[in-house]
DNA sequence: GCAAAGTTTTGACATTGTCCAAAACTTGGC
DNA sequence: GCCAAGTTTTGGACAATGTCAAAACTTTGC
């Protein structure tokens, strides 16, 4: 991705090196969650507090430099892609996360038939599924919860 | 609903008074979760404890007799209708929950153009947006993250 | 550099859900 | 009806994820 300051500084957010880095970290591990993230953040600048986790993560969010996606039985993941509208496959044994293209291109992708009076502003597909390892009954990969990728 | 005892004992589950109570509470209140559930379920038979709501919930989601959906920032909801693969559309600020009947028809009834290997078993959509009382300013309905139907 | 504004840290707390062991129940065979 | 076997319910503790609030620190614009 560009340079995670002058985006910060794009949109209008001060610069700070927990915001560069938690940006750092989400484009180096897509469909992270924000424990893993943290992780990845220390490695870079030592350390970090868990609240400016969630701080910069809620922040980028909002502006839409970054998109979060929470599936059912898995903390939120975060991910860099933005913009293109596309959907998620997720593994029910290991939550294992893959990007798919959006089945119809534009958001909403999809009608509803009857709206009843609503105003829809995005329609999110997941696809659930069992990923190639979690298909073989041997050689399994976690069933922990803390599925980082 | 047909008959809850009858239903249980089809599955071969213990027909438990809870259960039963669980059952109608599921159907009375369409979306809604699992705290919700036991309050009307306290009103029918007077008590019930939390963990024996989750037991019935689990059991009877297993068995396949109510569905569960899991929307992001909100608890489980649980519902009566199955089998008929329709989806969901929630109102972002009050959590107001509909049904809305399936895009295309079959299940998965969306295809992924790149499955990255993965077997695909649902396409789970969720509509968002606003509900009519949300998009009038004023007169709005709870925030509350505990909204029931 | 300085002051104002915003950010980070720390620690406690909230919500939703699960685990465990013991007591109570339901079921099926006699 | 009654007993044994198995299951369910209970109640309390615990786990994971996320949020709140106040004080100390950075960053920005001038």
């Amino acid at each position: 991705m560009t340079d995670p300051a002058a985006t910060l500084r794009a949109h209008a957010l001060p610069v700070t090196s927990q915001r560069v880095a938690v940006l750092r970290a989400v484009s180096a591990l897509p469909h992270a969650n924000a424990d893993t993230l943290a992780e990845q953040v220390r490695l870079e600048i030592g350390t970090i507090s868990r609240q400016s986790v969630y701080n910069a993560l809620t922040v980028l969010t909002e502006k839409g430099i970054i998109r979060r996606i929470q599936p059912a039985n898995s903390p939120a993941l975060y991910e860099d892609r933005v913009g293109d509208n596309h959907h998620h496959l997720v593994c029910r044994a290991c939550g294992k996360t893959e990007d798919v293209c959006c089945a119809v291109g534009h958001a909403p992708c999809l009608e509803a038939k009857n709206q009843h009076g609503f105003s829809i502003d995005e329609a999110e597909v997941i696809y659930w599924g069992l990923c190639p390892a979690c298909r073989a009954p041997h050689n399994r990969t976690s069933l922990s919860p803390h599925h980082h990728a």
